[in-house]
DNA sequence: CTTGGCACTCGGGAACACAGAGTGCCAGAC
DNA sequence: GTCTGGCACTCTGTGTTCCCGAGTGCCAAG
């Protein structure tokens, strides 16, 4: 039913309609297309793919657009994603480069993939359920308080200050942080609280309230940041683009981290680029808008996702392009640290 | 010149087109506010205030609007701060007493302070140059690698991972954390270059490449925040408002750090709120703005700044009453963790 | 100094016409 | 059977004109 030259038709639109942003009528296809047949048997083809639902028509006597479905099939059989040019490659490489920590390396690649893509990019940080513990410390800070600091292997510290029960020594602290260290180091941090559960039974009578109030915080520590932290840049980037939603629900959508959550979506694979198409995320405020995302990871453990958003009429094989590169150079870069 | 009832008519022109975003004639003046007068009269005043500068009409026969002029002169003689309801501040006052870590109170505030105001709120982090050190740790990670963590009495973490000249034991490592913390503990950050200057002489020749390895990276992690980290909230309430400037320069402005960080703009007073409207700002793309900022502390020393970044059109003085509030119970908030 | 009256000026909205792009359909050609 | 050229039709967007109303500035009188 959908023979070649309907195919060819397809791309064609999408691919004007991206460029100009203008609905593209038959006759602007036969001219800057070269598909050997007359306007009139594109509008044949045309009539067919409006019935099966890929492209329609903002109203009568106006040229076609892609629908979702169009960009969908587009998408999937019509396009390859594009690679980089090597002097971007480059680019992103000496820039990812430079980070010095973790939260550069989200900050640079935020800021990297929105420039790169000209649209709004998205980066979730590092999951701590994939992570292990590289160490534990616990730093007094006066006779009733206690810093506590938890360093994973993704270079990734979580902090939380500790009131504690009662006045403690430095050598109980010590000697608590010395037998967190031995049984958690190199534990992942799921394991954690089967790890610590039996933690205040081998301890003197006298130290468990301590232990009890540190482990706590702890654990609350690791529940905590289950709503993983996200990140935006280059709101600038949809100042121009018109959506056919209010420009107000994408930025109310961008600082809800639950909505970008779900939005970047989770997939096994850490390697696919998953592409979200205007009606088919889950959130509403955000017809009218298309999500390119990857995972990232370090070695074959997937971390976390970064992608970008942007209207449903973006230039899908070169945002996919970007969004895989920059998955992988940051893959590349957390795995070396 | 500039008498009670001129000034009056300032106040409610300021006052009307606050609330109604319409250029504002003498009739309806005249009626929404009781000046005693008739129209004809306060079309006087209106020339006048015109001539002045304090007001302009954006085309013949159309009522008046505010310049930067007049609203300069409502905010410094004609406005009080209007101080939060009860049921605000303790909104806001729970709000922030949940936070678990520094981070967490600027997140918080940015957020709160966005909400509140219905504007975009922008927050600085608290700087490190007045704060002091609490404690400085080496987690060994490999026989080559250590992490540096310097952790400073606002509750604030640097991190470095540093790459080592030599393999090196946990003993020698152990011996330089002591050392440094008890050169370091309690001193303030600006003066830890002179007191880890001596350091490595103090120490047998063979930890020397040790020592002068993690002291740059040390003395490198303090310089290089000095440009301070700004973050930003609340950009989805710039849909609604129409800027003269395009949203676009608004939104790219706000990525910037450093612009963000002129705009804040510094003041020695920490209570001092810093009004900047319009054409005042330093930054061309943000006429047709203004910016409310305060600063904040833990106990009489200014930490960082914040404040939000709204229309020149915007209430003064409910802006001014929210920034203030803010600011003081982070202040609380920071003083007391 | 204030006030009412009055002529004047624009901006914005409504009504209207029109050109242009694009379509659907049909009959004929290959 | 598939493609093509022709043709009538349908829209939208744009430009024009017109008019109403809000608002002003000025002036003469209270």
């Amino acid at each position: 039913m959908v023979d070649d030259r309907k195919l060819a038709v397809l791309r064609a639109i999408v691919e004007d309609y991206v460029s100009t942003n203008e609905p593209v009528g038959s006759k602007a296809l036969a001219d800057r297309h070269s598909l050997g047949v007359s306007p009139a048997t594109i509008r044949n083809d045309m009539a067919v793919l409006e019935e099966q639902g890929y492209i329609a028509q903002p109203h009568t006597s106006a040229g076609r657009v892609p629908t979702d479905k169009g960009y969908r099939l587009f998408v999937d059989r019509l396009s390859q994603v594009k690679p980089l040019s090597s002097a971007e490659r480059k680019a992103i490489e000496s820039f990812l480069a430079g980070a010095v920590d973790i939260d550069d390396v989200v900050m640079r690649t935020v800021r990297l993939l929105a420039q790169l893509t000209r649209q709004v990019a998205v980066v979730q940080y590092p999951t701590l359920t994939n992570s292990t513990v590289r160490h534990v410390e616990l730093v007094p800070l006066s006779e009733r308080r206690l810093m506590f600091v938890l360093i994973t292997n993704t270079g990734r510290v979580e902090q939380r200050v500790v009131e504690l029960p009662d006045v403690v020594d430095e050598q109980r602290v010590a000697h608590l942080r010395a037998m967190l260290n031995t049984s958690l180091d190199g534990c992942g941090l799921t394991s954690v609280p089967d790890k610590v559960a039996d933690l205040p039974e081998r301890l003197p009578a006298e130290d468990r309230p301590l232990a009890a109030t540190i482990l706590s915080v702890l654990l609350e520590s690791l529940v905590d940041r289950h709503d993983e932290k996200i990140v935006f840049a280059g709101a600038a980037n949809l100042a121009g683009a018109d959506f056919t939603v209010g420009l107000r629900d994408v930025l109310e959508a961008l600082e809800e981290q639950v909505v970008l959550m779900r939005l970047l979506g989770e997939t096994s694979d850490l390697s696919a680029l998953t592409v979200r198409i205007g009606s088919e995320n889950p959130y509403t405020g955000l017809q009218g808008t298309s999500i390119v995302a990857a995972g990232y990871g370090s070695g074959d453990k997937q971390l976390a996702r970064l992608g970008v958003l942007g209207p449903t009429r973006m230039d899908y094989p070169v945002t996919m392009g970007a969004v895989r590169a920059v998955a992988r150079y940051v893959s590349q870069i957390l795995a070396a640290s």
